[in-house]
DNA sequence: CCGAATCCTTATTGATACTG
DNA sequence: CAGTATCAATAAGGATTCGG
């Protein structure tokens, strides 16, 4: 029963009761960690489990609540996935898609913030983890480097692939990967690729495990710049 | 004791704990009120009492809290008006001032929700409707136009005039005005913008006050176009 | 395991009254 | 005016439980 859903929504939710579309966006977008779940499926579907990994804290009831809202809203939606895997995954709608470019600005205008001063316990995403290596990524540093390589932590995964100056970054692994690497913490990619003499010590301290082709990978490292 | 308030800031205050520029934007602005605070500011500096009749249903001690927080973060400053008026102002820092493309852009997210359908007690912010008409102006149709008109509401006033295909729309009362019209509802004056025949019958149920030259509202009206 | 629903505690908010 | 103080109403956080 769909309207079971559509009267939640319309009822019991607070709403700042003000004929501006700003008040209206926040309305919907507004709560508190909606736009974090946003961000988690911008990369593409996701199970209710991965929306907890990624969001430490959120607590299972209100993330139910946010899906609940935001299904309603039309900015994701809940699809069933084809028999093998008995589960079903959440997804952008294209309303929600739209949103990319807002949030991608809002991160923009965080940055400061982040730099100054983060607190060494912070989460780091997997999701936070592939839109920073994006946003890291610099063509001219990637002529003449070809390398696949995957990237785990804990049970998720996703690779990197940079080929011909193209950067390519997708959840899961890689059908053919150069090298697979492993970490406790993403933040020790990024140390990285801060300072890729590192790796040896990073690997012998235990911070990452890598199999595979290392002169891959350490060319991978070559393409990204850490931002001043 | 500058101290103090970074220590209210930086101790007390509700954090995602992500290693990421969202999650740190929203750290900082993602708490309720806090943007529509910014969008009342967007105008020019405001006092306390401003933001309270611009926000209504904030609660004062919240207001001052936020206020706080976001003095803390330097998005926004308190400063004191010269000695006539003993009182001060807040004003946006240039960190503050940043966030307006963002704003707007989510405004022009939000549009879809309020078209589709807002509650008819909304209140309408006279910064929202200041908004709304820089949104509105229609270049083309200001052609020949010259207009000064100021425009109040209870204790609130601005001021609107097009004047060779410019648009001006500032707060306070103009030097020199045309005419001068006062709502008890300013989506009265969208309600001409849509339909400027209905002014006569506006004025005769006591929607609006109109004082000065008629024909020249009149033609003002004609600048603008509410979008489909 | 996955995807929640329930219960309970704490934190935030909203409304109102009050003060320098 | 520009806030504080107080207190009731909500929302968020955390742990546990429960049905596929």
């Amino acid at each position: 029963m769909p309207t079971a859903v559509s009267d939640h929504y319309l009822m019991n939710k607070r709403t700042y009761n003000q004929f501006c579309p700003l008040a209206y966006s926040l309305d919907v977008i507004g709560d508190r960690w909606t736009l974090l779940i946003i961000r988690e499926l911008m990369f593409g579907p996701r199970r209710y489990t991965d929306l907890q990994q990624g969001l430490p804290g959120i607590g299972t009831n209100l993330l139910a609540k946010r899906l609940k809202d935001m299904e309603a809203a039309d900015i994701i939606s809940q699809q069933k996935l084809p028999p093998p895997a008995a589960s079903h995954v959440y997804t952008l709608t294209e309303r929600g898609k739209s949103l990319q470019p807002i949030i991608m600005q809002l991160a923009e205008w965080g940055k400061p913030y982040l730099a100054e001063g983060f607190q060494s316990d912070d989460y780091f995403s997997t999701v936070s983890c592939m839109s920073a290596l994006r946003m890291m990524f610099t063509p001219e540093k990637a002529t003449g480097i070809s390398a696949t390589v995957d990237i785990s932590r804990g049970s998720e995964a996703f690779f990197v692939q940079v080929h011909r100056g193209v950067l390519a970054v997708q959840t899961g692994l890689a059908p053919l990967a150069d090298a697979s690497v492993r970490f406790d913490d993403l933040k020790t990619l990024l140390m990285l690729i801060g300072n890729p003499a590192t790796r040896q010590q990073a690997q012998a301290s235990g911070m990452m495990t890598l199999t595979g082709d290392e002169t891959v990978f350490d060319s991978l490292l070559g393409a990204f710049n850490l931002p001043v």
